[in-house]
DNA sequence: CTGAAAGCGCTAACAG
DNA sequence: CTGTTAGCGCTTTCAG
């Protein structure tokens, strides 16, 4: 920028102006100052000026649990999508669904005085937010509520939805039904675990441990216990899957199994009508939480001081045939 | 910091080399600078930091079609694993596959001093990227060559396999066979309609306009593109989609066609192999692609001068039955 | 309409 | 082992 303003031979701050279209610069000096500005291709360094103006950055903080997953993905999209038109950019981390990972994603977006920050919480407990909330970063949280602290969240009807699927599986008169989870710390496995039992509840059915599967990292975790399930003495007839990866497991299992056995997933997938066997899925729009969540981030950043907000999403229960299985 | 340094009573520089971990500070003070530190919640400005410094963000951007497309959030996630290793983190920004787009969100880029920047680019033509070049940001291209510019670039094997793809059709007997494509300007489309045409030129057969259907933006207009193909007096017994969406919308169509007609299609999907008509694909690994780009960028900014480098990544052909349908 | 000086939060270079 | 000074590239404040 000095160089641009000696060789157009005005001022620092001239050249400052003309940048930032400000009013108050003559005609003839600004179209000098343009066109030596693209003589030495000179560009606004955004750093600088973040530092000096001392706030906004122009920038959010993302963090999922990774964003090969189509259900970040389309998350992300979204967000991105709301942050644009706000003239704002996104850093986009995953976390892997590990704590200690998303906390330094976290800190990381904080030394770079991210704005905001749009979380999908790993672990149970973000107190370590709080330092950050006082200094002003604003933050919503997707998915999963927050942990041990305040904050905005859009999260979907995990209880109500996981009861539906299961409430339908027992309407075909399924009474072993097998769970299949994630993570036990992950909050929305928990949820869905809670509507699954509920609903057996509801039927007089007793949750029996040994169709409850836990701890499955990823659809191959997932595709050994179904097997499991399905290898029992008393094997289970139909399975509840509690997210996307956990349906993929189910589905390549059930792809190869002779006796049909019902499965309905929490999360819908792009193919899921044109299967082999259809699937019954618990849907929902991955898409509008990013943008819900986005929307109430920039509406704090805009000054909005009230109080917390929770969105609760609907789910909606999609029978296409797998999960209409009898036993 | 110099908030932390009056409260400590040490020097702002004593601060600086404590949160810096440089060495050279007595285990007493560093001791209660660390308390000072955690008590008033500092946290480093990377932006003052970067800027001081004169030199890596540790931020890498990266601007693809559309994360939401498994295909570019297959590439985000491999990049971001990379970005990570090296202590970077990723902007993310989705063109749309629209030339503008492309252009603003590399400005806004460049204007936020990333370090480098992986470009799936939409337009024809990255002069304007010249003058970052020349300012020593890193850009490595993904998926498709630069236009107008030297610069590396990881690519696929398009013309060959889509040559593939068609060779397998006619192979089956098909001697009509439609194409479904997207914006004429994006390259891939056109080096995947080379092959198109190349297969067919081998086999003695002239290209028929008619069964060439360009410029369909999204799964949509492939689907509506798939049907007036079929529908022809003279119609296709086969299609070749030249992306996921495409074959998106052939699949939508063929789903519901009485007489079965063949498609292959270049991308590969998730529950491919387990849809009613398993889907025939030239597979490739958008990962790969990702992880390959990412590192090529990290050996530039590493100090690699090097000459400009160009990956071509192999394309398999995945027959699942779509594509193995006779006329 | 234009410019000079100060300073955002930090680090590099040099003292002590 | 610790502190002082200058300055990264920009904007803000105030004075022409």
């Amino acid at each position: 920028m000095r160089d641009v303003a000696a060789a157009a031979d005005v001022s620092l701050k001239t050249v400052s102006r003309v940048v930032n279209r400000e009013q108050g610069v003559g005609t003839a000096t600004e179209a000098r100052v343009t066109d030596t500005i693209r003589r030495l291709g000179f560009r606004r360094n955004d750093l600088a000026r973040s530092l000096r103006r001392g706030q906004s950055t122009a920038t959010i903080g993302l963090v999922v649990g990774d964003v090969g997953n189509p259900f970040f993905s389309g998350i992300a999209r979204a967000v991105e999508q709301v942050a644009h038109d706000q003239g704002y950019m996104v850093i986009t981390g995953s976390s892997d669904e590990d704590d200690d990972h998303e906390r330094e994603l976290v800190a990381t977006l904080c030394s770079r005085r991210v704005d905001g920050i749009l979380l999908v919480p790993a672990g149970r407990d973000q107190r370590y937010l709080l330092p950050e909330v006082a200094v002003g970063t604003a933050i919503v949280f997707l998915d999963r509520p927050p942990g041990g602290i305040g904050a905005d969240a859009v999260v979907l009807d995990n209880v109500g939805g996981a009861r539906r699927a299961v409430d339908h599986l027992l309407a075909q008169g399924h009474r072993r039904i097998g769970l299949l989870r994630d993570s036990t710390t992950v909050l929305t496995a928990q949820q869905r675990t809670r509507g699954y039992c509920a609903a057996l509840a509801g039927a007089g059915i007793e949750v029996d441990q040994r169709l409850l599967r836990s701890g499955l990292h990823d659809a191959d975790d997932a595709a050994r216990a179904a097997r499991d399930l399905l290898a029992l003495d008393d094997p289970a007839t139909a399975l509840f899957a509690v997210n996307n990866r956990m349906s993929l497991g189910a589905l390549r299992v059930l792809h190869c199994h002779d006796s049909p056995v019902a499965l309905v997933g929490f999360d819908d997938f792009e193919l899921a009508d044109m299967l082999a066997r259809p699937i019954t899925v618990v849907a929902h729009d991955p898409a509008a939480m990013g943008a819900t969540a986005a929307k109430l981030l920039f509406a704090r950043l805009a000054g909005d001081t009230g109080p917390h907000r929770r969105v609760v999403l609907p789910t909606t229960l999609v029978a296409r045939g797998s999960g209409e299985v009898p036993p």
